[in-house]
DNA sequence: CTAATACCCTACTAAAATAATAGGCTTTAT
DNA sequence: ATAAAGCCTATTATTTTAGTAGGGTATTAG
């Protein structure tokens, strides 16, 4: 049940672009040294975060990444999902046609339950709660957890 | 985010245990039988959930395993916690000292969120009410779910 | 007593997922 | 033109998961 690395850095990686949003796109390198991760694993993730809608890719030179949407329209849900999937803990409570009978087991509805509960949270914070919230704890230096 | 083996064989072995609670130890080979799991397999996972005091083996002819206390009194936080460990996302909501400044940290604030929702839901459910919800729910074929 | 029964313990291995690394290609501002 | 910057595909090392294997030890029915 642990996130792995790309949640882990993907939703850093995030909170750094809402932070940086004003300032207009910010280069994968740049993002990279302030995370204190490899540029080239980081391209991954943001890979897949534009395939989702929630980054845009400048090319050529002046480029960089930004965030597509406002902060306050992006939900952490859809950082978390767009990196690591459904965070349904079973996949039969995302298809409930891979199990015979998911409609008489009783562990079903608890794996539901836990998925209902992750989503609430992540459903309930926008990125631009999180960069606030950075910005009320204090010093920005976004390489310090995540662990 | 998914639950391993681990989590789901298990929790399904305890349910199953609860069930035959009043009709003392089931043998390993019975449960695993009835859970359609390797028991070879099974039997470490027992050995997890023995070492948290939450299942009593009885050795010899005509043993087997049981609950160690009734269903009632067995959340399923410390089923999940002693097949899974800490159902935290990430390590530093455990323990912030991994983290060099958890302190300042926006995300920690998430990731500790997001254990508690979990927590909430497991530390909120029983073994009997799972037992007595897959009484409801009808046929009782462990087999059938957990995927 | 003792043989069958059943849990206990340690080691090993195959397979899958994770976490990167590497390098060339394409687009764009100047 | 050309340097800067993202885009794309392939490969690899590491770690975790899942499962196998097999002998050891305790218990009890008969």
């Amino acid at each position: 049940m642990k996130l792995s690395t790309r949640g882990r850095y993907g939703v850093r990686a995030m909170i750094d672009m809402a932070i940086h949003y004003t300032q207009g796109p910010s280069l994968l390198r740049e993002i990279a040294e302030r995370l204190q991760v490899s540029s080239k694993y980081l391209e991954h993730l943001i890979t897949s975060l534009k395939a989702a809608g929630l980054v845009r890719g400048i090319r050529g030179a002046h480029g960089g990444y930004i965030l597509a949407k406002h902060p306050k329209d992006i939900r952490l849900t859809e950082i978390v999902q767009a990196l690591e999937g459904s965070v349904a803990p079973v996949d039969c409570v995302d298809d409930p046609q891979i199990c015979n009978q998911a409609d008489v087991c009783a562990a079903h509805d608890l794996w539901a339950r836990m998925k209902d509960s992750i989503c609430s949270v992540l459903e309930s914070l926008t990125l631009a709660d999180m960069a606030q919230r950075q910005k009320e704890k204090g010093e920005y230096n976004p390489s310090m957890c995540g662990v």
